[in-house]
DNA sequence: ATGCCAGGCACAGCCTGA
């Protein structure tokens, strides 16, 4: 395995958000960049800017919402699925599989679902449960996968600064809980959580009561991965420094570093 | 219970996000 650094980003915005980006990518030399929340159609897609800056790109836009893309330092990401395999009715652009350095990369941007109940918290589910579904192929295939993105899932209490007032939130429910469980029970290794087991770690902050400054942060972005490929997981963390400039996204880079060798 | 902030688009107030 070649040593490699990949992450995920809810980006919020790919058109107002280019120079943040641009700025992030030249510091941290992500191998591999999954983003989420593109908000721009294709056609709208900075692919040249991108280039310049030596990613090549695949990019699954739509006009005003959603839209994920896989970028590949100094390479190009080699398509495997425009959406998400039993959701071919879905208009709506959230997943994009590519097989990249050679990982097999799915990028995510799973449905909010508020508000709940209600038909978008339902989708959700049937968004989810296809994820799922989808998820045993990759899970045991023979080649080293990665599922990278935004779930829209607060899996614990430890993973959010204060349940309190997000406990009728679609983030917290149950359903979405489990779901997320029934991920890591296939055989998924989250991994943040696998090498830090008891910390706080977020990846996303409200615009809303001031969360940036008071570190009132959600665990929501994920970096899920298989069994051939969580033996090389080396380090994990979150980019927090992104989030503090101007014009941030309400998210930040959460990332994963590989390394040539299985961990002992 | 609602607004709080922010991006996108019918470029003017909505809709959506989480």
């Amino acid at each position: 395995m070649k040593a490699l650094k990949i992450a995920t980003f809810n980006i919020n915005g790919i058109r107002s958000r280019l120079p943040a980006l641009l700025a992030w990518l030249e510091r941290e030399q992500p191998d591999i960049a999954c983003l989420q929340e593109l908000k721009a159609p294709d056609a709208q897609f900075p692919a040249r800017e991108l280039e310049a800056a030596g990613y090549g790109c695949l990019h699954l836009g739509q006009p005003s919402w959603n839209g994920v893309a896989i970028l590949a330092r100094d390479s190009e990401p080699l398509a495997v699925r425009w959406g998400l395999p039993g959701m071919e009715d879905d208009t709506q652009s959230r997943y994009l599989e590519a097989a990249v350095h050679g990982i097999l990369v799915g990028c995510l941007y799973l449905p909010n679902g508020n508000p709940q109940p209600g038909p978008k918290f339902e989708y959700k589910l049937r968004w989810f449960d296809c994820l799922i579904e989808h998820a045993k192929g990759l899970l045991d295939s023979e080649h080293p996968a990665l599922l990278a993105g935004d779930f829209n899932v607060v899996p614990t209490d430890l993973d959010i600064y204060d349940p309190r007032s997000w406990l009728k939130d679609a983030l917290l429910q149950p359903q979405s809980r489990d779901r997320y469980q029934q991920l890591l029970d296939q055989g998924w290794t989250d991994a943040i959580r696998h090498l830090h087991p008891d910390a706080r770690v977020y990846t996303f902050w409200d615009y809303f009561r001031n969360h940036w400054a008071r570190n009132a942060g959600l665990r929501i972005d994920h970096l899920l991965l298989n069994r051939q490929l969580a033996p090389y997981l080396k380090a994990a963390g979150v980019d927090a420094w992104v989030r503090n400039e101007p014009k941030a996204s309400d998210h930040a880079p959460v990332w994963i570093e590989l390394g040539t060798r299985k961990r002992r």
